[in-house]
DNA sequence: CTTTAACAGTTAGATTTCTAACAGTCAATA
DNA sequence: TATTGACTGTTAGAAATCTAACTGTTAAAG
């Protein structure tokens, strides 16, 4: 099971991204929703009070219009967000979140500190400083 | 647009495993097929001559079995693989790549390569080696 | 002012991948 | 050798995200 010699780097953040995704998205099932979604609402609670609008999570997340779309309106739907029409702007669309989001924000971190956690686990503090550094340089190339 | 700062290196591989999915599926768009299907067609042509079978493929890309039968369904309707039961197992199917997917992939590796360049353009030789192994080491903890 | 272009969000339909249930084949073992 | 369990692949149907076309709102330009 070898990889692509000619695109080490391509293939390794690639299959990391996979396992990330999917751990993530395992470690929340119990609370039935997936990764995507946990992320989704604790980044809304955390911007509620600026005025998030959907096309701010489009951008965040990077996710089409139309997917912020489909998911708020499940989010909406199960009650665990509103979406409300700012007076200022009718093209727009405010969001925040419910109480029965914010119960389970704690629950999300938590998981998602656990994936954290078993990615840096063998690496020492100088290894993280290297490794954090190397990764924003690269993000901000792509 | 700020990243939570409790999961900094979950948030940073995911978002880069997410842009680099994005630009290889767009490098290679004009072949009329999408990134995935591209590293199946060269990976099946890098080991066919072993005996290459779809559980192989489930395992190296991290996708259900399912899934592979798709894809490989829809890459033969295509005419650009084929699937043979070999002599010795009937559950098994051998893969091969055929001429028309044969003369893809150059461009295939070309494309990607064309983003693992974009990835590593600003590191120097040292950078490239310690973050090979710095997720090399990741990737093991995953 | 009116017209036009840009913007924010929605819908419909396609694509990709998933899970769960299943069929057929092979290997172990009783 | 008959049975049982493991293995390989397929199907059906669900879920997530995409593209393209659309509605309505706001801003800019004539």
């Amino acid at each position: 099971m070898d990889t692509n010699p000619d695109t080490p780097f391509l293939e390794m953040l690639q299959l990391i991204g996979l396992k990330l995704k999917k751990q993530a998205d395992e470690s929340i099932k119990e609370l039935g929703l997936n990764s995507q979604q946990g992320k989704l609402i604790a980044y809304i609670h955390e911007h509620q009070e600026q005025g998030l609008i959907q096309k701010d999570l489009s951008e965040r997340f990077h996710v089409r219009g139309a997917s912020i779309t489909s998911m708020l309106q499940g989010l909406e739907k199960k009650g665990y967000i509103e979406r409300k029409i700012p007076p200022h702007n009718e093209r727009q669309k405010n969001i925040y979140v419910l109480p029965k989001g914010l119960a389970l924000i704690n629950d999300f971190e938590l998981s998602f500190q656990r994936v954290e956690e078993k990615i840096v686990q063998n690496l020492t503090e100088d290894d993280r400083q290297v490794l954090q550094q190397l990764l924003t340089k690269i993000n901000q190339n792509l």
